[in-house]
This record gives C-alpha cells, structure tokens and sequence, in this order.
DNA sequence: TCAAGTTATGTTATTGTATAACACTTTTTT
DNA sequence: AAAAAAGTGTTATACAATAACATAACTTGA
C-alpha cells in the first residue's frame, strides 16, 4: 500500500495554506451573504497558523496578545460558533480544540487522525471510511446527522524519531 | 440489509446486563490483581443502570444521594480511571460522558451510535468500520493507538414516532 | 439620509468538566 | 509490627462553555 504522510507532517509553505484558507472563507462569505468580519477572520488566521488543534483559551490568550487587551470567552465561541457552522473549520472532540478545514467548498464528514507526540491533527481521506459508517449504521437501522472519527496515534515523522 | 435494532432500545431484564457486568468486572480485578473496591463497583453500577451515558457530575450527585454526604470530583474521576484503564466502561467524547462495556473481557474497540432523541448510546460492530480504518491509517503512514468512533443521529425506535 | 431592524460584539456572571497538590486511611508486603 | 503501596478525602484551581443583558455596527427601506 502506497504511504503518503499527511501534508501538515511535511514541511511546506504554510503561509500559502494560510492565504489560501482566508481566501476561500472570503469567497464563501460572499457567496452566502454572510459577514467574515475582521474578529472572526483574526480567529480563523490563528487557527490556521497552527497545526495543532487550538483550544478555545488559547485563542483568547492568543486574542488578547494581539490587541493588548482583554477578550472574553463569549466573543470567541461566537466567532467559533460562525466558523463552525459554515464548515471553515472543525472541531475535535477528543481534544476540545478547533482545527481549520483545507477543503471547506467541498461538502464532506471530517475524519482525523491525531498524532500524540507532535500533536498534529489531519483530515483523513474517506474512502474507507465513509462507506463502513453508512453500512454500520445501516444494519442497525440507524439515521446518521452526524459522525465524528478520531483516530490517535504516531504520525509518520515522529515514528521515524 | 437485515436490520438489528441494537439491544439497549429492545426491552429487555436490565438489571441482570447490569450483574453480568458487576460479575466480569470482578472476574478481570482478580485476574490482573487489582482491586474493585465498593467505591468503583458502586460508580460501575451506577454507569450501568442508565442506558445513556453519564456524566461525571451526574454520577457525583447520585454518590451523594446515596451515601448522604458531599462527594468531590477528584473521588469520582479517579474511579472513572481506573474504569477506563481496564476497559470496563468507554468515554462518549462528544458527550463528556461515561457507559458501560458490554464486552470487557474481549479486547475491541468501541463504536458508538448515539440517538440525538432519547440519548442512548450503543457500540456498534466492527466489522466493516475495523477494517476500514485500518487501511486509512495505514495508507497515511499512521500507528494506530486509540480511536474513536461517535455516529450521532436516530435509533430505529425514535425514527418510528 | 435617517430611523428601524438586524447582526455582531462587549460585559458580567455562572455552569459544567477536569485536575493539582497535599493529607489521611486502608491494604499489602516484608 | 513496620514500611511501602494503593486508595480515598479535601481544598483549591484550571479549563470549557453558555446565559443574559448592554452596546455598537451594519443593513434596509421609506
């Protein structure tokens, strides 16, 4: 079987990952007349600039850092709140943090795998997946709204170490 | 497709689900040499007496009812450790919440349908979602430590009202 | 254009979930 | 019986999320 590491375990120019996500969460704004404001565009930037799933204390630190003062929970999980809803980003269970969706144009369930030592979290593809949740649930006559897939572990690069 | 109804939203005599797992949970302790002292068995009972899974200030609250005095966390989540530890309950992430195992003694993964409705919490088999996930880790160049799989919608009892 | 309505953010307080640190008790081992 | 280990109690605190209400900013339509 072909081994392909996950994009975020390679080294690449992240910046341009970056721009491309504002990009399109401005286009798909504008597309469904919604409003990406400056507060809830600043949160998105953050999340992207890590590759690591962000807590939602982090961005409020990381928040009030940035414009020296103070920002309360509320203002966060309601810009968390926006982005989840039009799918810019995720949210991890397992973890409690948020992570920014590389293909937010395209309609699609978000599976992940997290790696415990570096702390990276990928979508994985659905391939497999999607079809094995469809007939698990189907043969216990089951209708999905949602599904949530984590898969923890040690990404390629950290098991090399 | 044949349609299995999971167990927990058939009727059936709970209460011996509930001594069959008291009773195997007793078996595993003595096995390994750990000890499920009345504190652990009594937060296993309490897990298993809901069919939905429970949380932890849920499960504090009935420890306080039944014993008339002030139970604090810590109490409560160490017993849900070593629970966990020895997989005789599962952690619902998307919940924040604790179920029973229904099969500890076999090592396996759990997989859960959650019903949005009524709450309730079945594993599912693993039969093709085992497999499926797998191959998506592997195909990633990922080592599979821990996984878990939540697929949130309506159990075929709630589907019928 | 400006008043009304809507959407977004600010603010304070509170609820829910989980852990750290240390004291004390019980069980196990020697 | 003393020492070590395991378990529980207690206090305080960190982290996660929401409720309720006030204010500001945008949008819309006469």
């Amino acid at each position: 079987m072909p081994q392909q590491p996950p994009l975020a375990c390679q080294s690449h120019d992240h910046q341009s990952c970056i721009d491309a996500a504002i990009l399109a969460a401005g286009r798909i704004c504008r597309e469904r007349s919604v409003r990406l404001t400056p507060l809830r565009q600043q949160v998105l930037t953050l999340i992207w600039q890590s590759h690591k799933p962000l807590g939602a204390y982090a961005i409020m630190d990381m928040l009030a850092a940035a414009t020296t003062r103070r920002i309360a929970p509320p203002t966060v999980y309601r810009a968390l709140e926006f982005l989840l809803e039009h799918k810019l980003i995720h949210r991890i269970n397992s973890l409690n943090a948020y992570i920014g969706c590389p293909e937010p144009e395209n309609q699609h369930h978000s599976y992940f795998l997290i790696c415990s030592d570096c702390g990276i979290a990928t979508e994985c593809p659905a391939k497999y997946l999607a079809p094995a949740i469809a007939k698990t649930a189907a043969s216990a006559g089951f209708d999905i709204d949602d599904q949530s897939v984590e898969i923890i572990g040690r990404c390629p690069s950290c098991r090399k170490r």
